[in-house]
DNA sequence: GGGAATAATATGTCTAGACATAATTTTCGG
DNA sequence: CCGAAAATTATGTCTAGACATATTATTCCC
């Protein structure tokens, strides 16, 4: 724990550190402000400042009257970084390509209208992509673009940039929703990716969305051998 | 967006919504502090707090001199929960029981050190534990436990409370580690998840430190075709 | 004793200032 | 024209109050 330069950062973290060590555990009663202003001699707003971010992170709970106490662990949850493919291809020092397989305007069949919860016949782009490093697929993905919320994709080849990129640094979303799992490579999916066929295979399921419109699903699949996510966390 | 009631959060939101919906691109600067005081008719300290609020989300980055900007998008990430399996089972209203296939304290092996990061022969309390639901398994876990630790699990039996539950309520976390992989169930495993032998698995591994200390590692097996991890996120 | 009114308490929001700090622009001397 | 010093600007932190609001404890009347 760095010697933080301010006061209000400095009381976040000493109650921080009490919290985590498990010297409070959840339950127990933090000091009510005017007991913190004391301690550390300063106004109401200082360590109000402290003890609110410390309720943004969940780590306590603030209530009136009665004070604020340590929260209950909550439960865990995985971040899962879903990298960009070219420049993960960067960082880990290989060559990135990737393969147009199919690209096509077309109706929303019934079957991806009720995954998506939108009405079918609706136009979309539907683009697959193989991602190559090193000359080797890593990723298989199938795309579905709404044309009606990104009508500038009608016209974009994805000659240079992958769908994916493109929408990423074009196209605000404010929510997601992912699925995760694992499937057993068909015929097809294999030769693909370059593996046996009935390889254990994951499938990443992507969908997005900007104030309530629909913007974009991607499946994408990870050969099972070659790949994992990982992902690093604090609780709470 | 609800009308919010105080003020701070009102700026916040309106500012958050003109970013979201792409009417502010990155790299757009936001109105500076005095702006947004004259604009609501408010005092510095109340602008101040909206925008700390964005900053601390990662919407905006803020800088001394040139005000701040709309930030540029973050790598999409995903957020999963890992459930607990009792509070699971009974949200989705089902029966839950665990069998304990093995339970035994050992030294850490060469393979397992070098995974963890720890010296061999620390140590571990080892179980391996199958989570049902209705009667039929979902789930495989084997878990270790650094008695280091935590010495307490050295004399509990878990007849009654799972080991992942058990941890979740007395030891807190300050880190985790995931990876998710997909591998081909061998015929062990696929026996005790009732799957055919090279059924698609989904493997969660999970390792928790706190405070530099390692506590336990989990590595969870799911049957592929029964189960999928799923979150819903927001951007940055 | 029960229930309603009242008091006490801790947090939530907000103000109108202050000084500190970082970063840029302007000024000025050579 | 160049580089150093000074001024300017916007944010960062902090104070000492104020009133609002939610929640619990107490008092008082029946």
């Amino acid at each position: 724990m760095a010697a933080a330069p301010n006061l209000h950062q400095r009381i976040r973290e000493e109650i921080e550190a009490r919290i985590l060590s498990g010297e409070w555990p959840p339950g127990t009663r933090i000091p009510v402000e005017h007991e913190l202003m004391a301690r550390y001699g300063c106004a109401r707003m200082t360590v109000s400042k402290a003890l609110s971010a410390l309720a943004t992170s969940g780590l306590i709970q603030r209530r009136r009257r009665t004070g604020s106490v340590v929260a209950a662990p909550t439960q865990p949850r995985a971040i899962l970084q879903i990298p960009d493919f070219a420049q993960d291809a960067a960082t880990a020092g290989v060559s990135y390509r990737f393969d147009i397989l199919h690209r096509k305007v077309e109706r929303l069949g019934p079957a991806a209208a009720q995954r998506i919860g939108l009405p079918a016949d609706q136009e979309m782009l539907s683009i697959e992509t193989v991602h190559i490093y090193d000359g080797e697929p890593v990723a298989d993905e199938r795309r579905l673009i709404n044309l009606a919320a990104v009508p500038a994709a009608r016209d974009e080849a994805f000659e240079r940039i992958p769908p994916g990129s493109w929408l990423l640094e074009r196209v605000p979303w404010s929510d997601a929703e992912h699925a995760i799992r694992a499937i057993n490579a068909n015929a097809e999916q294999a030769r693909r990716l370059a593996m046996a066929a009935g390889a254990a295979c994951l499938l990443v399921e992507r969908r997005t969305w900007q104030a309530g419109s629909f913007i974009t699903e991607a499946r994408t699949l990870y050969p099972g051998d070659r790949h994992s996510l990982i992902g690093r966390f604090s609780p709470r």
